[in-house]
DNA sequence: CCTCGAATAT
DNA sequence: AATATTCGAG
Protein backbone atom coordinates (compact mmCIF):
# COMPACT_ATOMS: atom_id res chain seq x y z
CA UNK A 1 0.00 0.00 0.00
CA UNK A 2 2.34 2.44 1.03
CA UNK A 3 4.50 1.42 -1.46
CA UNK A 4 1.82 2.02 -4.01
CA UNK A 5 1.25 5.70 -2.56
CA UNK A 6 4.87 6.63 -2.93
CA UNK A 7 5.14 5.05 -6.20
CA UNK A 8 2.53 7.17 -7.26
CA UNK A 9 4.50 10.39 -5.57
CA UNK A 10 7.03 9.94 -7.37
CA UNK A 11 5.28 9.25 -10.64
CA UNK A 12 3.93 12.39 -10.38
CA UNK A 13 7.31 14.37 -9.66
CA UNK A 14 9.03 13.05 -12.38
CA UNK A 15 6.03 14.55 -14.32
CA UNK A 16 6.31 17.76 -12.84
CA UNK A 17 9.96 17.73 -13.33
CA UNK A 18 9.93 16.84 -16.84
CA UNK A 19 7.62 20.25 -17.20
CA UNK A 20 9.65 22.32 -14.88
CA UNK A 21 12.75 20.92 -16.94
CA UNK A 22 10.68 22.36 -20.34
CA UNK A 23 10.04 25.89 -18.74
CA UNK A 24 13.53 25.86 -17.77
CA UNK A 25 14.87 25.46 -21.04
CA UNK A 26 12.26 27.75 -21.75
CA UNK A 27 13.45 31.00 -20.11
CA UNK A 28 16.61 30.06 -20.51
CA UNK A 29 16.44 30.78 -24.18
CA UNK A 30 14.27 33.90 -23.56
CA UNK A 31 17.13 35.05 -20.84
CA UNK A 32 20.01 34.19 -23.37
CA UNK A 33 19.66 37.36 -25.61
CA UNK A 34 20.93 38.73 -21.73
CA UNK A 35 23.88 36.62 -21.51
CA UNK A 36 26.25 38.79 -21.11
CA UNK A 37 23.95 41.14 -18.84
CA UNK A 38 22.80 38.71 -16.42
CA UNK A 39 25.50 36.06 -17.06
CA UNK A 40 24.32 34.46 -13.68
CA UNK A 41 20.86 34.31 -13.98
CA UNK A 42 21.74 32.22 -17.04
CA UNK A 43 23.98 30.27 -15.03
CA UNK A 44 21.36 29.87 -12.11
CA UNK A 45 18.72 28.56 -14.99
CA UNK A 46 21.26 25.90 -16.54
CA UNK A 47 22.57 24.54 -13.28
CA UNK A 48 18.17 24.24 -12.86
CA UNK A 49 18.40 22.41 -15.54
CA UNK A 50 21.04 20.47 -15.13
CA UNK A 51 20.17 19.65 -11.18
CA UNK A 52 16.67 18.66 -12.54
CA UNK A 53 17.37 16.34 -15.17
CA UNK A 54 20.16 14.64 -13.42
CA UNK A 55 16.99 14.19 -10.63
CA UNK A 56 15.40 11.88 -13.11
CA UNK A 57 17.94 10.68 -15.01
CA UNK A 58 15.80 7.81 -16.94
CA UNK A 59 12.91 8.87 -18.12
CA UNK A 60 13.63 12.09 -18.88
CA UNK A 61 10.93 13.71 -20.89
CA UNK A 62 8.26 11.99 -22.09
CA UNK A 63 4.88 13.39 -20.42
CA UNK A 64 2.29 16.28 -21.62
CA UNK A 65 4.32 19.20 -21.77
CA UNK A 66 1.25 21.29 -23.40
CA UNK A 67 1.15 23.75 -20.42
CA UNK A 68 4.12 25.35 -20.51
CA UNK A 69 2.52 28.34 -18.90
CA UNK A 70 3.98 27.56 -15.61
CA UNK A 71 7.53 29.29 -15.92
CA UNK A 72 8.57 31.28 -12.68
CA UNK A 73 5.54 29.91 -10.22
CA UNK A 74 6.70 26.65 -10.76
CA UNK A 75 9.73 27.29 -9.34
CA UNK A 76 8.01 27.97 -5.86
CA UNK A 77 6.16 24.74 -6.25
CA UNK A 78 8.61 22.56 -7.11
CA UNK A 79 10.59 21.47 -4.23
CA UNK A 80 13.33 18.80 -4.88
CA UNK A 81 14.66 21.60 -7.55
CA UNK A 82 14.45 24.32 -4.74
CA UNK A 83 16.54 22.78 -2.24
CA UNK A 84 19.45 21.88 -5.22
CA UNK A 85 19.05 25.73 -5.28
CA UNK A 86 19.69 26.71 -2.11
CA UNK A 87 22.66 24.69 -2.35
CA UNK A 88 23.83 27.09 -5.43
CA UNK A 89 22.73 29.98 -3.96
CA UNK A 90 25.69 31.11 -1.35
CA UNK A 91 28.18 30.94 -4.30
CA UNK A 92 26.09 32.85 -6.95
CA UNK A 93 25.41 35.47 -4.56
CA UNK A 94 28.79 36.05 -4.09
CA UNK A 95 29.25 35.70 -7.48
CA UNK A 96 27.59 38.57 -8.36
CA UNK A 97 29.92 40.89 -6.39
CA UNK A 98 32.82 38.96 -8.83
CA UNK A 99 30.24 40.19 -11.79
CA UNK A 100 29.89 43.58 -10.88
CA UNK A 101 34.07 44.15 -10.74
CA UNK A 102 34.06 42.68 -14.04
CA UNK A 103 32.21 45.11 -15.41
CA UNK A 104 33.68 47.21 -13.51
CA UNK A 105 37.15 46.06 -15.30
CA UNK A 106 35.70 46.31 -18.41
CA UNK A 107 34.31 50.01 -18.15
CA UNK A 108 37.73 50.75 -16.00
CA UNK A 109 39.40 50.11 -18.88
CA UNK A 110 37.79 51.96 -21.17
CA UNK A 111 37.77 49.43 -23.35
CA UNK A 112 36.60 50.37 -26.91
CA UNK A 113 36.12 47.89 -28.82
CA UNK A 114 33.13 48.79 -30.65
CA UNK A 115 31.49 45.16 -31.15
CA UNK A 116 31.80 44.54 -28.01
CA UNK A 117 30.66 47.49 -26.28
CA UNK A 118 27.88 48.28 -28.55
CA UNK A 119 25.72 45.93 -27.79
CA UNK A 120 26.59 45.88 -24.22
CA UNK A 121 26.44 49.40 -23.90
CA UNK A 122 22.80 49.86 -25.59
CA UNK A 123 21.76 47.10 -23.28
CA UNK A 124 23.10 48.32 -20.33
CA UNK A 125 21.73 51.93 -20.91
CA UNK A 126 18.30 50.20 -21.55
CA UNK A 127 18.79 48.10 -18.01
CA UNK A 128 20.38 51.44 -16.13
CA UNK A 129 18.05 53.72 -17.69
CA UNK A 130 14.84 52.49 -18.12
CA UNK A 131 12.67 53.32 -15.72
CA UNK A 132 12.18 50.30 -13.71
CA UNK A 133 8.40 51.66 -13.43
CA UNK A 134 6.19 49.10 -11.79
CA UNK A 135 8.21 46.12 -11.92
CA UNK A 136 11.03 47.07 -10.80
CA UNK A 137 12.97 44.02 -9.43
CA UNK A 138 13.33 44.28 -6.14
CA UNK A 139 16.64 43.19 -5.81
CA UNK A 140 17.56 40.11 -4.44
CA UNK A 141 15.63 38.57 -1.50
CA UNK A 142 18.43 38.04 0.79
CA UNK A 143 17.68 34.93 0.99
CA UNK A 144 16.42 31.89 0.17
CA UNK A 145 13.94 33.81 -2.37
CA UNK A 146 16.95 34.71 -4.05
CA UNK A 147 15.87 32.23 -6.92
CA UNK A 148 12.31 33.75 -7.05
CA UNK A 149 13.64 37.07 -7.35
CA UNK A 150 16.20 36.45 -10.23
CA UNK A 151 13.67 34.65 -12.15
CA UNK A 152 11.65 38.01 -11.89
CA UNK A 153 14.42 40.11 -12.66
CA UNK A 154 14.24 38.27 -16.16
CA UNK A 155 10.82 38.80 -16.56
CA UNK A 156 11.07 42.34 -15.42
CA UNK A 157 14.16 42.92 -18.15
CA UNK A 158 12.47 41.20 -21.23
CA UNK A 159 9.67 43.37 -20.34
CA UNK A 160 12.00 46.50 -20.25
CA UNK A 161 13.16 45.18 -23.42
CA UNK A 162 10.12 45.00 -25.15
CA UNK A 163 8.30 47.78 -24.18
CA UNK A 164 10.80 50.73 -25.42
CA UNK A 165 12.13 48.69 -28.16
CA UNK A 166 15.88 49.28 -27.74
CA UNK A 167 15.08 53.28 -27.32
CA UNK A 168 16.93 55.95 -25.71
CA UNK A 169 15.66 57.92 -23.34
CA UNK A 170 15.92 61.36 -24.24
CA UNK A 171 16.10 64.16 -22.14
CA UNK A 172 17.51 67.42 -23.05
CA UNK A 173 15.72 70.62 -22.65
CA UNK A 174 13.20 70.19 -25.38
CA UNK A 175 11.49 73.48 -25.12
CA UNK A 176 9.30 72.13 -22.63
CA UNK A 177 8.96 73.32 -18.99
CA UNK A 178 12.53 72.81 -18.42
CA UNK A 179 12.43 70.32 -15.57
CA UNK A 180 14.17 67.27 -16.03
CA UNK A 181 13.01 64.52 -16.32
CA UNK A 182 13.11 62.53 -13.26
CA UNK A 183 16.01 59.86 -12.95
CA UNK A 184 15.02 57.11 -12.46
CA UNK A 185 17.57 55.20 -9.81
CA UNK A 186 17.55 51.44 -10.55
CA UNK A 187 18.70 49.35 -7.88
CA UNK A 188 21.57 48.14 -10.95
CA UNK A 189 22.49 52.14 -10.75
CA UNK A 190 22.46 52.28 -7.31
CA UNK A 191 24.52 49.69 -7.03
CA UNK A 192 27.25 51.03 -9.31
CA UNK A 193 26.69 53.89 -7.04
CA UNK A 194 27.26 52.37 -4.29
CA UNK A 195 30.58 50.32 -5.89
CA UNK A 196 32.09 54.38 -6.74
CA UNK A 197 31.37 55.40 -3.54
CA UNK A 198 33.39 52.61 -2.30
CA UNK A 199 36.08 53.12 -4.76
CA UNK A 200 36.03 56.26 -3.66
CA UNK A 201 36.45 55.77 0.12
CA UNK A 202 33.01 56.55 1.61
CA UNK A 203 29.94 58.82 1.21
CA UNK A 204 31.84 61.75 2.82
CA UNK A 205 34.83 62.03 1.14
CA UNK A 206 33.23 60.70 -2.54
CA UNK A 207 31.95 63.45 -5.09
CA UNK A 208 29.49 63.87 -7.18
CA UNK A 209 31.95 64.11 -10.11
CA UNK A 210 33.92 61.59 -9.06
CA UNK A 211 31.64 58.92 -8.62
CA UNK A 212 29.80 59.81 -11.61
CA UNK A 213 33.37 59.14 -13.52
CA UNK A 214 33.32 56.12 -11.99
CA UNK A 215 30.13 54.76 -12.29
CA UNK A 216 30.52 55.21 -16.08
CA UNK A 217 27.49 55.09 -17.15
CA UNK A 218 25.99 56.68 -20.03
CA UNK A 219 23.75 60.26 -19.59
CA UNK A 220 24.12 60.65 -15.92
CA UNK A 221 24.98 64.18 -14.72
CA UNK A 222 26.62 65.09 -11.98
CA UNK A 223 23.55 66.84 -10.48
CA UNK A 224 21.51 63.92 -10.81
CA UNK A 225 24.82 62.04 -8.72
CA UNK A 226 24.91 64.82 -6.15
CA UNK A 227 21.36 64.66 -5.40
CA UNK A 228 21.22 60.91 -5.01
CA UNK A 229 24.82 61.35 -2.97
CA UNK A 230 22.49 63.77 -0.53
CA UNK A 231 19.73 61.41 -0.47
CA UNK A 232 22.33 58.56 0.57
CA UNK A 233 24.12 60.78 2.81
CA UNK A 234 20.96 61.80 5.13
CA UNK A 235 19.83 58.09 4.98
CA UNK A 236 23.49 56.82 5.98
CA UNK A 237 24.24 59.50 8.63
CA UNK A 238 23.70 58.65 12.31
CA UNK A 239 19.71 58.43 12.29
CA UNK A 240 20.22 58.49 15.41
CA UNK A 241 17.70 60.52 17.35
CA UNK A 242 14.44 59.50 16.53
CA UNK A 243 13.76 56.00 17.82
CA UNK A 244 14.40 55.18 21.61
CA UNK A 245 11.34 55.34 23.48
CA UNK A 246 10.68 51.44 23.99
CA UNK A 247 13.00 48.97 24.98
CA UNK A 248 15.20 50.10 22.46
CA UNK A 249 18.21 50.90 24.84
CA UNK A 250 20.42 47.72 22.90
CA UNK A 251 23.47 49.57 21.64
CA UNK A 252 23.39 49.13 17.82
CA UNK A 253 26.64 48.58 16.80
CA UNK A 254 27.58 50.17 13.80
CA UNK A 255 30.07 49.09 11.96
CA UNK A 256 32.19 51.19 9.30
CA UNK A 257 33.73 49.36 6.09
CA UNK A 258 35.37 51.90 4.10
CA UNK A 259 33.14 54.68 4.88
CA UNK A 260 30.23 52.88 4.35
CA UNK A 261 28.18 52.74 7.38
CA UNK A 262 26.46 49.70 8.05
CA UNK A 263 24.80 47.54 11.18
CA UNK A 264 26.42 45.40 11.87
CA UNK A 265 24.95 42.50 10.54
CA UNK A 266 22.09 43.15 8.48
CA UNK A 267 21.76 46.62 7.03
CA UNK A 268 18.18 47.95 7.93
CA UNK A 269 17.90 46.10 11.57
CA UNK A 270 16.81 48.88 12.38
CA UNK A 271 19.05 51.39 13.14
CA UNK A 272 18.62 52.08 16.76
CA UNK A 273 20.82 54.24 18.81
CA UNK A 274 22.04 53.23 21.72
CA UNK A 275 21.84 55.20 25.03
CA UNK A 276 22.24 58.57 24.78
CA UNK A 277 19.27 60.28 22.18
CA UNK A 278 15.72 58.79 22.85
CA UNK A 279 12.73 60.71 21.93
CA UNK A 280 10.34 59.10 19.94
CA UNK A 281 10.20 57.37 16.91
CA UNK A 282 9.94 59.89 14.61
CA UNK A 283 9.58 60.05 10.73
CA UNK A 284 12.11 58.96 10.20
CA UNK A 285 9.80 55.68 9.46
CA UNK A 286 9.31 52.63 12.03
CA UNK A 287 11.50 51.06 9.49
CA UNK A 288 14.70 52.25 10.81
CA UNK A 289 13.39 52.50 14.44
CA UNK A 290 10.75 49.70 15.29
CA UNK A 291 12.07 46.52 14.74
CA UNK A 292 15.33 45.45 15.41
CA UNK A 293 14.53 42.12 14.53
CA UNK A 294 14.54 39.55 12.16
CA UNK A 295 12.03 40.71 9.22
CA UNK A 296 13.28 43.63 7.32
CA UNK A 297 15.79 42.98 5.65
CA UNK A 298 15.95 45.84 3.49
CA UNK A 299 17.28 49.20 4.00
CA UNK A 300 15.23 52.47 4.08
CA UNK A 301 11.95 51.45 3.53
CA UNK A 302 11.15 49.85 -0.30
CA UNK A 303 13.35 50.81 -3.36
CA UNK A 304 16.88 51.30 -3.82
CA UNK A 305 18.96 51.34 -0.94
CA UNK A 306 20.33 48.28 -0.06
CA UNK A 307 23.23 47.53 1.79
CA UNK A 308 25.10 45.93 -1.27
CA UNK A 309 27.76 46.92 0.68
CA UNK A 310 30.88 44.71 -0.62
CA UNK A 311 33.91 45.00 0.89
CA UNK A 312 36.72 44.85 -1.39
CA UNK A 313 39.94 43.82 -0.81
CA UNK A 314 42.32 45.19 -2.61
CA UNK A 315 45.53 43.64 -3.93
CA UNK A 316 45.95 42.84 0.05
CA UNK A 317 48.95 44.28 1.80
CA UNK A 318 48.14 47.59 -0.19
CA UNK A 319 46.20 50.07 1.88
CA UNK A 320 44.10 50.34 3.74
CA UNK A 321 42.74 46.88 5.45
CA UNK A 322 39.14 46.03 5.81
CA UNK A 323 39.31 48.79 8.78
CA UNK A 324 36.16 47.96 10.96
CA UNK A 325 35.18 50.57 13.40
CA UNK A 326 33.25 49.66 15.80
CA UNK A 327 30.67 52.59 17.20
CA UNK A 328 27.96 52.94 19.27
CA UNK A 329 27.96 56.55 19.67
CA UNK A 330 26.57 58.98 17.73
CA UNK A 331 28.26 62.00 17.10
CA UNK A 332 30.88 61.90 14.53
CA UNK A 333 29.41 62.99 10.83
CA UNK A 334 30.25 65.26 8.46
CA UNK A 335 32.09 67.26 10.14
CA UNK A 336 34.55 64.32 11.24
CA UNK A 337 34.67 63.21 7.68
CA UNK A 338 38.13 62.74 5.75
CA UNK A 339 39.73 61.45 9.29
CA UNK A 340 38.20 58.10 9.53
CA UNK A 341 38.34 56.93 6.03
CA UNK A 342 42.30 58.08 5.11
CA UNK A 343 44.04 55.37 6.59
CA UNK A 344 43.60 53.41 9.20
C1' DC B 1 33.15 79.63 -14.45
C1' DC B 2 33.14 75.15 -12.02
C1' DT B 3 32.13 71.99 -8.13
C1' DC B 4 30.24 71.09 -3.77
C1' DG B 5 26.94 70.75 -0.18
C1' DA B 6 22.80 72.44 2.06
C1' DA B 7 18.41 74.21 1.55
C1' DT B 8 14.37 74.24 -1.00
C1' DA B 9 11.01 73.05 -4.51
C1' DT B 10 8.19 69.66 -7.01
C1' DA C 1 9.96 59.71 -0.27
C1' DA C 2 12.73 60.58 -4.24
C1' DT C 3 14.48 63.90 -7.42
C1' DA C 4 15.38 68.41 -9.19
C1' DT C 5 16.79 73.07 -8.68
C1' DT C 6 18.53 76.95 -6.42
C1' DC C 7 21.88 79.38 -3.55
C1' DG C 8 26.18 80.67 -1.28
C1' DA C 9 30.93 79.35 -0.52
C1' DG C 10 35.40 77.99 -2.19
Amino acid sequence: MIKKLSNMDYKQDRERCGQYIKALEEERRKIHVFQRELPLCLDLVTQAIEACKRELPETATKNMYGQSECSEQTTREFRPVLEQFLTIKESLTSNEEEEFDDEHGNHDTDNDSEDKNMKSDWLKSVQLWNQPDPLLPKEEGSQEKMVDTVMKENESMKREFMANGGERRKREAEKDGGRKQRRCWSSQLHRRFLNALQHLGGPHVATPKQIRELMKVDGLTNDEVKSHLQKYRLHTRRPSQTVANNGNTQTQHLVVVKGLWLPQSDYSTGRITGGATASGTTATTGIYGAMAAPPLPRWPSHSSFRPSIIVEEKGSGSHSEEMVVRCSSPAMSSSTRNHYVKNI
